[in-house]
DNA sequence: CCGCAGTGATACCCGGTCGGTATCGGTCCG
DNA sequence: CGGACCGATACCGACCGGGTATCACTGCGG
């Protein structure tokens, strides 16, 4: 199988809709027609069933998807990491990726004792959209991410924890329940005029915006449209206009830095040894 | 980058040869070099030094060397899943891979188990070589597999443990060493007349015919030609040839099951479940 | 009931590129 | 110094991927 296929069929199978896929591909819709027939063909399995009106995926289709879309991060990856291999060297150049805002006293400790180190490479931090720094690992455009557990996906990376916080509400200062001792969080959810928020990639339902990094949640909470629920290590970006009370049953947040599993270079091991011994 | 390329470029990084690597894929030479100068040229890196006589790789030919390797078994899993659920269904048929000899009394009772259950799906028992269940499983040959850590490398695998064996030193009988309480692994390595050999996949040096599985190695052992470290396991093939002795300092072995990380089948997750609760 | 909009399949053509053969150019060895 | 070895270059033909035009089928609205 060859790489246009599969990222044909992953668009067709995104769409469900030829014409539609065909465009987002920058073709026409014949020969994606044709494609998709003759991998079908060559596979001798029918991946989409085409009922008049709808595109649907088989059981097969849908095994194909979630795997190509696997394999085509593994060639972009390879793709990337050879590009920088050859500008950089080896070990030219570490792109370290997190959440916007996340982690911040973590971050700047771990890059100031890193550049301190004996062998340390330049790091170029990006910092980016919750759920897509795992992706950036995984194909390649990053060589190293911090991470939140529970909430990023860890699977396919190798993993060392670095620190646990609790988690606190964050509120609008003066709010009622901002003085409480501690809260729990139903009865943050149950806070009727402050629809409780979380930074999510993925867009929300009709009308709700979804909100993708701290720093936006904190301006929404600040101006008393929502309230939210964070690692407590989030004070650090908290202003007058805020109150932080913890939350006795949210889960703790664990940060951890993560890596590709076939990964060697020894630049990224340094970083790692650093980041665990700080 | 089209996995055509890769193939191509993979071919030559490991026979470091065009004229080699064109045969290899089937191919005329002329092709082959254009191939690569056309990587090469689109990803603006050198991969491969040229020297008069002996073809090299660079620092960046060495990542994609590595990282092409996966790329191409991701796509491969990926035709091969696809295949197999269109002929069998998702939850068609497992294929249970394990290396020839081992952990057999384990893999009985578990094949037993497991089609007691409800809702268990037929299982096709594979036996393979050292070495070989892993790419199996990388590459979707394979559902799931029996492997023996520390030996198998279970990079990119889930996995869950099943059982531990202390290891023994198998012996010709009348082996001087055989009435022994408790071996060390230098004493065994110690015998000038029988040399100590593990079962392994890749070659052995000049004249060392690697074994393969270990009833090849009992074989060998019966005939005085041999020792050899084995989980204590064993016993059930050894027969009146040979004696087993405990080694106080070889590392335990643990049987665990392994299967690709995003696997989603129930009929998998059923038989890991069941395979823990044995 | 007919016509039209929507959607995927088919027919057909063109051009790029992949693969083949022949040959070159450089190096090392006898 | 000549020949073997090996990768690069030159050139050609055939296949296939992509484009346009059109068909075939369905479902809906007037």
């Amino acid at each position: 199988m060859e790489t246009r296929e599969l990222r044909y069929f992953v668009a067709v199978a995104e769409e469900l809709h030829f014409g539609r896929a065909a465009t987002r591909l920058g073709i026409a819709q014949p020969p994606l027609s044709r494609a998709i027939q003759q991998l079908e063909r060559r596979l001798g399995v029918p991946l989409l069933v085409r009922a008049h009106r709808a595109v649907t995926l088989t059981e097969a289709g849908a095994v194909l998807l979630r795997e190509a879309r696997a394999a085509l991060d593994a060639v972009d990856a390879a793709e990337q990491r050879t590009r920088r291999a050859g500008r950089d060297g080896v070990d030219g150049r570490l792109v370290l990726v997190t959440k916007t805002g996340a982690s911040s006293e973590l971050l700047a400790k771990l890059v100031d004792a890193y550049a301190a180190e004996e062998g340390a490479a330049p790091v170029e931090v990006v910092l980016c959209q919750a759920g897509e720094q795992e992706r950036m690992l995984r194909d390649g455009r990053a060589d190293v991410a911090l991470l939140h557990l529970p909430f990023d996906d860890v699977e396919g990376l190798e993993v060392e924890p670095l620190e646990t916080h609790r988690q606190v509400a964050v509120l609008p200062a003066g709010h009622p329940l901002s003085t409480r001792e501690s809260l729990t969080l139903a009865e943050v959810r149950g806070v009727a005029d402050l629809p409780l928020r979380f930074p999510t990639y993925d867009g929300g339902e009709a009308g709700e915006h979804a909100v993708r990094d701290v720093t936006q949640l904190l301006q929404l909470v600040g101006l008393g449209r929502a309230s939210a629920v964070l690692p407590e290590s989030v004070d650090a970006f908290l202003s007058d206009a805020h109150a932080a009370v913890p939350v006795s049953d949210a889960p703790e947040v664990t940060t951890v830095i993560a890596w590709p599993e076939l990964a060697t270079s020894p630049a990224l091991a340094l970083l790692v040894r650093t980041a665990t011994r700080l």
